[in-house]
DNA sequence: TATGAATGAGGGTTCATTCAT
DNA sequence: AATGAATGAACCCTCATTCAT
């Protein structure tokens, strides 16, 4: 039952806060969304914020089965990390929908300290996987010598950033080809190696 | 009167929004921070909806100002992007209080289209007038050239994603450092240069 | 459950309009009234207004049971509506406290539309009835001849206007007397017989 | 001023009263109305109530000129009850906006003993003025003898009810014939010298 | 397990009234 | 005399949460 409900509910609580925001969805709403009554809500979660607590847990998972899936291909990294690029893309246009929730955690994480772990949390171990494999490619001379953790900042940052931009206007940005050339280009060039300006 | 209250409610309000948010902030708080009473707000805001409306308005026209002067400074556009970067950066961590209220009109944004319209019209200013620039120097033989569009485009996300990395985790991130190098990097070796990848 | 609190609802709602008007009323003492919270006034109807409507559609009924009555009995129509005056009258007194929400729903009607047509609806429904009741008392010989409908009108108005009276001093009109006394001329010399006057 | 502003406002008052009842009129409608601003309502009248206050003073008086010019008049007295009953009636059809104002009183009176006694002189004043002519008139052997008093109530509140009726179907309802006719008719049968029907 | 019914706590908004100018 | 500005006091309505069944 358990088992059964809690993703029911999540998925609901997802797309009603999608479409409303975490302050404007009601208890009412995910209910009926999840074909449920309200007060059944609260056998499964003790609140609303619970609600979006778990949310917030599974929420930063995605794409890590694919981030994870980069280690044991055989490709090249360079193709690895462009391949896996354009799966990113794919997926968020996917997921389109839901982009909101995130943006919604961006604003929690910057006022709450507890919602800030948690996604820091994903975003290390983003980071952290990202770094290793690039180490490993300078390391096997796929990739010129550099810092491979700044690049991996770099990569990430530039993915939510085109993810905003792309949000704002779908059909004005070409998401998958600018991701790919600015990361083909930023593996090739890894910035770490250029000299600080002063 | 107005003149003088309309900025001092707006200040409240965006300390209050940034402390909790635009759901949990009340008018009652603003109010109080304002130094007025809840109902004086009211004789120059419709609704709450309106104060959010306004500092949508200004929020995002931080930094055009600085964006405007390089195009008047007399140093290469490179070196000038560079400085910027570097302003851009700094402003950040001044206001960092407020980056929450960011990452809320980007959730707005994603969920409301008259939000989308204005946020939008920001980054198609900002990402207009960056082109402009780039393509200038490109003419110029100062830098290689490049779809200077996209290279706009990158820097803006770029240094969007790292607002995100870094609200995360300032001591763990050397904003302007990354940032530049970042630029640095990407200026020598424009994206849209290389060739897209299959 | 809902055929249990509506009519509480409705009832408790009546005594606080009674005593304040509409717009004194405050949900708060409805709810106080009926024993219930504030809350769950809103589970049963919409708004304040609902309620109000809500009484509108019932506080017209009085009075109609008793008109349907008239039809069935075996006594002479005068007989009849001589008793049915009383029985108003009577009636009137035992519901005194209620009379200045009748007022107020004139007031209402004379200002809104919709008001005004289910106010409207009664009192035509109210004098079809009498007109068919004394249009028969004429076939049979009972009356003399005259305008049915408009000695129903005629003894309608009369009969409101006598509430009005009565309501500022009960103790200086005897009520049935003179209703009586008033309908009992009437209905031997009916004023449509009589010549107009210019 | 306060003999040019007092009326200015009074008159503005009825017109928003008129349109949306005491309730739901603002301050802010009234002064609007007037031309004048909120502030200077209140230095002529302490409070909303006390504009009330002073409509309901005027308010009643309508018509008392026509009741007095009844007593010097050199026709009949039937004559003349019936000709007055056309000027009511015609009074009545052009201040139709103003109906509401009146029913509300009727609903104030009903709750508050205060506004109740200003309304009950009104109709004691209309009525016992009304019952001199009448008593006069039978003295003069122009009319039948009979219960002055009670046949002015009768005819006081017959025009009340019929100002109801009209009110609710202003074209389905011949207000001056219809007043007249049945006028005529009491004026020529009494209801008091009929017999009390057990 | 599930829910219909109920509610306490609260928040946005309104408005009569005041007061300094 | 007149008013722009300000506010305290309410009030309607909402909603997360509880609980008896």
């Amino acid at each position: 039952m358990r088992a059964e409900r809690i993703p029911q509910i999540i998925a609901a609580a997802m797309t009603v806060f999608a479409w409303g925001g975490f302050a404007q969805a009601r208890m009412e709403d995910i209910a009926q969304e999840a074909g449920l009554s309200k007060a059944t809500l609260y056998l499964y979660f003790a609140s609303k914020e619970a609600i979006i607590a778990a949310i917030l847990q599974s929420y930063f998972e995605r794409g890590f089965d694919e981030l994870a899936a980069l280690d044991t291909s055989a490709q090249p990294v360079t193709q690895r990390l462009i391949s896996w690029t354009r799966r990113r893309a794919q997926e968020l246009q996917d997921n389109a929908a839901f982009l909101s929730i995130g943006f919604e955690f961006h604003a929690l994480a910057a006022r709450h300290a507890s919602t800030r772990e948690v996604v820091q949390g994903y975003y290390v171990r983003y980071r952290s996987a990202l770094a290793a494999l690039l180490a490993q490619a300078m390391e096997w001379g796929e990739l010129e010598n550099a810092n491979a953790d700044e690049l991996a900042v770099v990569l990430i940052s530039l993915l939510e950033g085109l993810t905003v931009l792309w949000m704002l206007n779908p059909a004005g940005l070409d998401l998958s080809g600018v991701a790919e050339r600015a990361v083909h280009t930023l593996l090739n060039h890894p910035p770490a190696n250029s000299q600080p300006v002063e």
